[in-house]
RNA sequence: GCGAGCGUAGCUCAGUCGGUAGAGCGCUGCACUGUGGAUGCAGUCGUCGCGGGUUCAAGUCCCGUCGCUCGCCCCA
């Protein structure tokens, strides 16, 4: 065996079925997002590591960025997440910038995980935000946005829920049980491990916090009410929004929804599948109005998501989600080479074919017409072009359609049109 | 960081009780010198991940190591 310098741990080679699979998510995700009237942008792959340093939590930047030193020595890392880079680039701009924005990206992103199935050191994010709303029905927009996607790409309801909860609503909540507020964020991370942790387990964790027995009570109720959005205005607004939207069949309230991050500070959100007895998070989300204020910027609400390409692959693989056609032909026409003296002729054809539109691949030797015949197979091509002296001395050129088995022989000048009537029905081309 | 499983041909894998390496697919050629998918025949293909140990003999057993995968942890 050759010895091949093995990939990077967490990465992924795009061959190209599974590329094609990549620009399909792209599109989609491209085609929902403007459907709402986002915008695309991008930010830098490469940021200065103060950038996350301020606001992204402690670990996310010392233990799961990757980072390095440039020729100077500064320290940089690759984009772990986008929204500094998002908030960073509204504060350069904030007067010029028209709000309500609506921005969205698709691009790649890199964390020093472990890797296992659905995750991996190298990935791509859909990042979607809407800035200078501070309105429950903004945040329902955005769940719509969500939910367009899942329903675009035929995610029904009893496969995928968004899963809604407000913070503001748990804090008033946690205060009514007498939960000191510096306690608050504990109390956050506790109820987030609830679905991973058994009843015991879970139940030991909260005492060890220093939660009183009471409290653990009062906690556990709160968690199994699935009615207390009522109590909020914010929620009640927002579900009003979520059945104008005509999302109502993605969207469900949940207390156990609250998100690992620090900076949400209203609505959350997250999308979860639940395939077999298995929920694995697809997509979260949630209002941040204070992250704008905490980078140096004038205060803007903002509210968004994210969602990484490789769950929700995952997810769509395994109902049969993915497009079909994995590799698309790349190249509807092959023409043959007949001989050395010909090749050039052929090549001076394949131009013209290009020009009249024609996505056309010229065979690149002089090869036995046969192996020339198995490569258009193999490669998807529908229509063979041979040009050998007999086509040459007659102006023609031989036209066999490689589906059917059909071949037909025109005048040069006629070829074109043949070509077009011979591709009428083939979508790929 | 912890745990489990797996590393054999280009790919997917088999290999029994330890006895010197196999299949399918692929690729090349021929049947078929102006025509593809089928069929038949022939050919091509190996540091059995790496290092050590046990043994007359190791792909197989033991120890170590590296890599991959799947879980746990974590999850913006």
């Amino acid at each position: 065996m050759k010895k091949i310098i093995q990939p990077v741990k967490g990465t992924r080679d795009f061959y190209p079925p599974e590329k094609n699979v990549n620009s399909w998510l792209y599109q989609t995700i491209r085609e929902v997002s403007e459907s709402f009237g986002y915008q695309e942008y991008d930010g830098p792959f490469l940021e200065s590591i103060d950038l996350y340093a301020s606001k992204s939590g402690e670990e996310l930047v010392k233990e799961q960025s990757f980072v390095f030193p440039d020729k100077s020595g500064n320290l940089i890392a690759l984009r772990p997440e986008l929204t500094p880079s998002l908030v960073r680039m509204i504060a350069q701009q904030q007067q010029q910038l028209v709000y309500p924005l609506r921005w969205w990206s698709f691009g790649p992103f890199w964390r020093y995980e472990s890797p296992q199935k659905g995750r991996g050191r190298e990935f791509f994010q859909w990042n979607a935000d809407l800035i200078g709303v501070d309105s429950p029905e903004a945040d329902a927009e955005l769940a719509a946005l969500m939910a367009g996607f899942f329903r675009k790409v035929g995610l029904s309801p009893d496969k995928v829920k968004v899963f809604v909860n407000n913070r503001r609503l748990m804090e008033g909540e946690l205060a009514k049980l007498k939960i000191p507020s510096d306690k608050q964020g504990e109390v956050f991370r506790l109820i987030d491990r609830r679905g991973k942790l058994n009843d015991k387990d879970w139940g030991a964790y909260a005492l060890e916090i220093g939660l009183k027995p009471a409290q653990l009570e009062g906690i556990n109720t709160l968690l199994s009410s699935d009615d207390l959005w009522k109590d909020s205005e914010e929620l009640t607004r927002f579900f009003t929004a979520v059945d104008a939207l005509g999302v109502n069949d993605y969207v469900e309230y949940s207390p156990r929804i609250i998100r690992g991050l620090d900076y949400y500070t209203g609505t959350v959100f997250e999308a979860l599948a639940v395939s077999k007895d298995i929920r694995r998070s697809i997509s979260g989300g949630g209002r941040y109005d204070n992250l704008m204020a905490d980078v140096g910027g004038d205060s803007l609400p903002g509210v968004g998501f994210a969602m990484g390409d490789m769950v929700i692959s995952v997810v769509l693989e395994e109902l049969g989600l993915l497009p079909e056609n994995r590799s698309a032909a790349p190249a509807k026409i092959l023409v043959t080479v007949f001989d050395e003296e010909s090749l050039l002729a052929s090549y001076q054809l394949g131009v013209e074919l290009r020009q009249a539109g024609f996505k056309v691949c010229s065979y690149p030797t002089a090869e036995k017409l046969g192996k020339q015949f198995r490569y258009a197979d193999k490669v998807g091509a529908r229509i063979a072009v041979i040009l050998g002296p007999d086509e040459i001395n007659n102006q023609q050129v031989a036209l066999k359609d490689l589906q059917t088995r059909e071949q037909t022989t025109v005048s040069r000048s006629q070829a074109i049109e043949a070509i077009r009537g011979l591709l009428e029905n083939d979508p790929g081309a």
